[in-house]
DNA sequence: TTGTAAGCGTTATCAT
DNA sequence: ATGATAACGCTTACAA
């Protein structure tokens, strides 16, 4: 017979005649227990290879933990969010019936200010773990060491805030995110042409881009024969800045091989380089709706990819972990996987 | 208070006074209720926003489904097997308190015979549900037809059993595999150059690698200026034919740029070209150790990567799902991502 | 047709 | 220090 039954407490009880409660308090370090006792009983239970049965513990246990998700929204780039927000929903999916009651707080991007007094509410009103979203980096970092003296679990998600006392950050590593979409564009350029890079804003607000250029220019140095041409720096504001320094470019310079793009404007420069020559590589992050166009339209090369899903649903589920193992976090980051995505690959990532 | 307490059925119970049991026979479609009961219980139900708790449910029900994962190893590649067991052990971990009891029946190439055999001891011992890693394609047929005449669930997992009454496959779709390998090959070659294939076995038993090539014959047709030479076959028994071919070409061809690898000797074809020349782009499938070292050494560009622990995972996932809510399958394929690995991303890749 | 009661394995309270 | 006992929410014989 192929069946091997599972051992239980009282399967053990019965046979040292100990009760389950005994041999309970035990397993679990609760109250006190003679040493002769405790030294049967482990050894019988490793011997007859117990594992406690977790459906009947969070059955027992039925309680519930409150958890947060705490994030904005901005017009232009829905994308973040809603991705994280498939992430978050199977984690409450999957804990629904273990106790994990998961609540959201969305906000516009507008009001960025709206999101602290947010989760200091929810902090008030119950929530035990939060998982943050942060719209700002600087002012988020007094909410959360406030939040972690409250004894509340605080896990940073996509975005970290450096230098404050979160428990965790779920997210990917911008460095090697930016040296990926190197490798990725480099080995696409023969020898002895140049790759533009297009810069987007810069600061703390802004670590994704600078630890994405970092790995950039570390990475193109194992490239000698590629030329990195010095960052077109773009505040942001108008667009029309980057039409005409790239047309400009397209139209000037006959060694352009490729262009790195770190302003989230990628479809507009997309646009731009198809229109005037189209052996240009084009390299970007994360896939958005227009991307995802390009790409099939095989005018954006190809794509470095974060799994933001994947993230949403890491802080959730690891929130839940810290609260109902009330075990400390051992690890301080979480690296999601990077990806790379072509046309021939993008119907597995909608 | 941000708590929303879980509606039970004892909850509607006492609602309605309707005793839990005539409740949970008409949410579960048992025994016989009366319509006027029924109507009143649903619309509570429906109201009072009852979701049934699957802990208690899984708990309640405390039964054993036994599942075998059916593979087998060659010294050579122990790598799809090991990283398919990977998944499987995810699996037998997750479900372990609901009732799976995973079995392995592992048997090694040089006895491919073997497997059919087991498969069947197995079926009479008692287990409910198959997952198999087919070492041989056309001789299985049979057995799964029998298995499903014996009223057992089957899941083929990595390589499809055509024309078998299989329940459902799990695996990578070898042609999009081939599509998109022959894209990420295609963009690292500039215009006039030309793409070289090792191809391996074909026939019936050689389905990845047929349809691999498939897809790499369609695909590059999308990359006019490049051009694909006809394909070096390979049978698989002396790889010295495969290094006088390749040396040949790489001192003869001045055009040559790049490789497409589906004779799984990635290795070998990369330590050569390495010597020779290393301007051509060398693309292949699958991230075994040696390719591993190759990509970290920058002397293969990328490989294609199907996901085989995602497909270990799932297959027993089904399998469980199938046995204990006795659905039937809706679907008949599932094809698992397919990823570009590069050295930048190596590192998630282990 | 409807309801009672026992049981799944763990946890927690309260006696002894 | 140890154990009896009652939960937790759902399922299922079996009784009414």
């Amino acid at each position: 017979m192929v069946q091997k039954n599972k051992v239980t407490l009282e399967d053990i009880s019965r046979k040292i005649n100990i009760s389950r409660t005994t041999i309970y308090k035990i397993l679990n370090n609760k109250g006190k227990v003679s040493e002769e006792t405790r030294r049967i009983v482990l050894e019988t239970v490793r011997e007859m290879n117990y594992v406690p049965n977790q459906a009947a513990k969070n059955l027992a246990l039925n309680k519930q933990y409150n958890i947060a998700f705490s994030g904005f929204n901005s017009p232009q780039t829905p994308y973040t969010l809603n991705n994280l927000l498939k992430g978050t929903d199977w984690a409450a999916e999957e804990f629904k019936d273990y106790g994990l009651n998961l609540i959201y707080s969305l906000i516009d991007r507008g009001n960025r200010g709206e999101q602290i007094r947010e989760i200091y509410k929810l902090a008030e009103s119950g929530v035990d773990g939060f998982a943050i979203f942060p719209s700002q980096v600087e002012p988020m970092k007094k909410c959360i060491n406030d939040l972690v003296d409250m004894g509340k679990y605080v896990v940073t998600v996509n975005k970290d805030v450096p230098d404050c006392r979160r428990h965790l950050y779920v997210g990917c590593d911008y460095y090697k995110s930016g040296i990926l979409a190197a490798e990725v564009l480099a080995r696409m350029i023969p020898p002895g042409q140049e790759i533009a890079v297009f810069l987007g804003g810069e600061g703390i607000e802004h670590m994704d881009i600078t630890e994405r250029y970092r790995g950039l220019t570390k990475k193109i140095g194992r490239f000698p024969s590629i030329k990195l041409l010095p960052p077109f720096k773009y505040d942001g504001n108008d667009p029309d800045k980057i039409k005409h320094f790239l047309t400009a470019l397209l139209s000037e310079n006959q060694n352009l091989g490729g262009i790195f793009d770190l302003t989230y404007e990628l479809d507009l420069i997309s646009r731009i380089v198809n229109k005037y020559n189209n052996k240009v590589r084009l390299v970007g992050f994360d896939l958005c709706d227009s991307v995802k166009n390009h790409m099939i339209s095989h005018s954006i090369d190809a794509v470095v990819f974060q799994d933001m899903p994947a993230q949403g649903y890491l802080a959730v589920k690891h929130l839940y972990q810290f609260l109902s193992d009330s075990a400390t976090a051992e690890i301080r980051e979480e690296s999601t996987k990077l990806e790379v995505v072509y046309e021939g690959n993008l119907e597995f990532y909608i």
